[in-house]
DNA sequence: TCGATTTTTGTAATCGATTACATCTTGTCA
DNA sequence: TGACAAGATGTAATCGATTACAAAAATCGA
């Protein structure tokens, strides 16, 4: 009974307040949009009506007449990186404070999930798009783009698309890490791909590499392991490095996920961190400081990264001239924590 | 340039659609929905209109006339917490079959947050909403099942709510923790809290006592820390067991994320795990088998648990006359990895 | 108090689809 | 071949708001 009664509150419409209240339908709208417009009787008049009819305005039809949804689309790769939530928070808190909505895609990590949000975006659903899977998605011979809707690139820049992105400093970060390896001694080093032709692997990767040579490393003393931002790809990247006769002693994973499953692989083989081996890893995720020993790592500033995405967007989404190509650059900061630690050939001479 | 011809493209309506192909509206739209209502000849010529035009229908616009926005609302209490993206992950892929979409609305940890989804739902904008959150959403006055929109609630069901909900064992569970402590010897227990209050939390530590209780401890032999589900709670639980003169031996934490917080805390004070504590957790999230050592821990189908929910969501959806208070209750796994062994009074003795 | 100006309000068109109903085809069978 | 049923298509109403434009009311100065 009291079912039929929400039921029945459900179904108000602009008319029926218009009509409680003795105005038009053209009034009540300008009350609940742009009061000032109205005079304080008629105002008074009109929500009084709809706080006793319990009116909520139907944004379906408002977003029609209005020809926009004031909700944004965010595509990230998927939910289950920790990574991706951090950012979405900042996100989230930019947009609502000036009354947009999110919609979040995951892509769940499988490229032909894309089709789906590219027919949402192209049926209108969205007034702006947060692309963070570093590729404009397309379906068949369709591309998102064809929607003609504002997009920013947050945390992965696309290649060869005029398109605003907001993104960390990869590569200068990636060139610190190995620097730092190689300052504590390090003389082979390992790293733990992302995927390969990711956009963010191959920033990554070149200014690791860029680091070690800076440092006065030759190429050949970089072991790379083909890999993803995945735990699973640190245990598999261990089990090759286990098996290696001249290991490197010091080890960087692109994320901190691929750092703390080699970490947890090779402390399982009984191989002592730091002491045997540096570990070191990228993003600043919580859990990388609850490992053991912590783990050393680039942090993002992940919640920044997606506000500052937001912040773009909105400025998409408002004036219609824009730069379309900018680019806002981050900085990361290196947390040097329990993983990292002198290489055994330095520390042993220091010992002696 | 290429800028306007997608701008172009954009304006395609279903008019233009049916003028391009020499028909009505009515028949351009039947092509696209009904495709059996219309005769081959006709849904060729229509079919090639829509691909030259490159038209996709506008979903607002449907949204409005068919009363439905195939739309689903998954509240959630935070993003950051991996439990809640896996079962996300559910939903999302058992609700994309079935052609529906859904809206994530995290609560951020904050309940005045909850306003903003029930304005959303009150608008007309969801057919249906998933509830994590262990609670119906309101604001002010207003409550979110004023929207007359069919509800189910996962992973916490709502007291007092005729909803359905699909849950875990929760009270089984952690009935099976404390008898897996005391059946390895352990006589003084320690339980690190949830949010006080909340549903899932009275069920998971009522399982507890109980199971202390049945294995023969006496209520005082159980400590509890007041707690959230998060890493911070461990640690604080932990700082507050470390000043114990007569510490518990096992301890169980209601999420992965507490137990691992308390973990790291006293294995810094120095202490051995599990020979000197034993510790277990409870939700099985991936970053507890990458804890040193792995985390003994309850392991939640979550991934079915969004699957089961979804699923429960789409029959409220499709048929009208519903129990509406049917609840669906997953087992548990208890997953026996290295943080959980004899307690030292029974090691010791076996050892001699 | 009157007319000009400004404010407030109302009427009706509009957003872009779906769909009830009417109309026109096509097909079947005597 | 013609009558009738079944099938395909078209016309126009509809979903529920916003808003251009017109009309009415209030304000103001002389």
């Amino acid at each position: 009974m009291s079912r039929s009664r929400w039921r029945s509150v459900k179904e108000i419409r602009i008319a029926d307040v218009a009509r409680l209240a003795g105005v038009s339908t053209a009034t009540v709208s300008r009350v609940l949009a742009t009061p000032e417009q109205v005079r304080p009787k008629t105002h008074a008049l009109v929500m009084d009506a709809v706080r006793r009819s319990g009116y909520t305005p139907n944004s379906v039809a408002r977003n029609l007449r209005t020809r926009r949804t004031m909700t944004v689309l965010a595509v990230v790769p998927n939910l289950a990186n920790p990574v991706f939530a951090q950012i979405l928070r900042g996100i989230d808190d930019e947009l609502t404070q000036s009354g947009y909505g999110i919609v979040i895609g995951s892509l769940d990590n499988c490229q032909d999930r894309e089709a789906r949000y590219v027919d949402l975006t192209l049926s209108q659903q969205f007034d702006g798009v947060l692309l963070m899977n570093g590729r404009i998605p397309e379906s068949g011979r369709r591309s998102m783009s064809e929607a003609g809707v504002p997009m920013v690139a947050i945390c992965a820049a696309i290649p060869n698309a005029q398109i605003p992105s907001v993104v960390v400093q990869d590569r200068e970060g990636s060139r610190e890490a190995a620097r730092h390896l190689v300052g504590l001694g390090h003389r082979r080093l390992g790293y733990i791909s992302g995927p390969t032709g990711n956009v963010i692997e191959t920033e990554r990767f070149q200014g690791f590499l860029e680091g070690a040579q800076q440092a006065g490393l030759p190429r050949r003393a970089v072991t790379r392991w083909e890999g993803r931002f995945v735990f699973a790809a640190g245990e598999a990247a261990a089990a090759s490095f286990l098996q290696m006769k001249n290991r490197p002693t010091g080890v960087f994973g692109a994320s901190d996920e691929s750092a703390i499953g080699f970490l947890k692989a090779i402390r399982s083989a009984g191989l002592r961190v730091p002491n045997d081996v540096s570990v070191m890893g990228f993003d600043g995720i919580e859990f990388a400081s609850y490992v053991e020993p912590a783990l050393t790592t680039l942090q993002q500033p992940l919640y920044q990264l997606g506000q500052a995405g937001a912040r773009e967007i909105l400025r998409s989404m408002s004036s219609k001239p824009r730069p379309s190509d900018s680019q806002v650059r981050l900085p990361l900061q290196l947390l040097h924590r329990g993983t990292t630690g002198l290489a055994p050939s330095r520390r042993s001479s220091t010992l002696k």
